[in-house]
DNA sequence: AGAGTAAACTTAAGCGCTTAAGTATATGCT
DNA sequence: AGCATATACTTAAGCGCTTAAGTTTACTCT
């Protein structure tokens, strides 16, 4: 059991790891965007057109990150950039007609992958994630 | 409640995510080398040497990431490739004394973390991964 | 022995993220 | 009004992984 513990954050890590690959194979399948990408377009379906920092602040990532992912949203014709009237350094990032399809077929694909999670965990999921967190905190204080 | 669960896996993959992040900055403190890296090198330290397919075989990943890896290492100093005696198309991928030092510090680093795992969540931590890869089995086969 | 297949590794391109440094616009303060 | 600072985004380089298509060497089978 000691060998399995020295091998605790590997074991997570390769499962979380493996299981994204396979929600990235199942979405591109269902609606040819990748998750990352349908996490952004769904944003975009909930909450209208966002700017790049509101998606970044929402997805917990970093602007530049942002920038990266829309520039390739925007090259496959999925979403459309147009300068914010109130700001101009901002963009307004809005889905494109093929956009709105594309997160029409992956939210039924998510439901999916979410529903598989929650039959198998319930609620013990989002606290195991939190909990994660919680692990982060810890690492991030003691060096 | 349906909100979170309409976002359970992206809780999930973004706890493991931030976990990756910090365990990275904190085996780059202690040991100037990333997390994968110190896979890699303590699979040399367990095993002694190894091929390129055995490192890709033990950690789950394909032959393509391995030869990556590597080079990286190498261009650091930390490993050091031979051809095989046996078979010329293979590498025996040995540590460096640089290697050993960074594999040494990487260690402590490490079992701070699986501690800080086993902590929090004890025995369920590895029940956690195995089921998580039910999940994605599940996810594979409905497709 | 020679042909066909398999195995070990490589290369190139792509994804999604990071950090660090830069540009342009906005805002706050005197 | 003018300067300093903050904000919104961009760029470049790097990490670690993937897939797809290669090269070279080994193995199998007739």
């Amino acid at each position: 059991m000691q060998a399995q513990k020295a091998r605790l954050y590997f074991e997570l890590q390769r499962s979380a790891d493996a299981l994204k690959q396979a929600a990235d194979h199942a979405l591109i399948e269902a609606a040819g965007i990748t998750t990352a990408q349908s996490a952004v377009i769904g944003l975009i379906i909930e909450n209208g057109p966002l700017r790049q920092n509101q998606i970044a602040a929402l997805l917990e990532q970093k602007e530049a990150a942002v920038t990266q992912m829309i520039a390739k949203l925007s090259a496959r014709g999925l979403v459309a950039r147009t300068r914010s009237e109130k700001d101009a350094r901002a963009w307004q990032v809005a889905l494109t007609e093929d956009g709105k399809r594309a997160a029409d077929k992956a939210r039924q694909a998510f439901q999916e992958i979410n529903r598989l999670l929650d039959t198998e965990f319930g609620d013990v999921a989002l606290d195991f994630a939190r909990r994660l967190q919680g692990v982060r905190r810890a690492l991030k204080a003691g060096s």
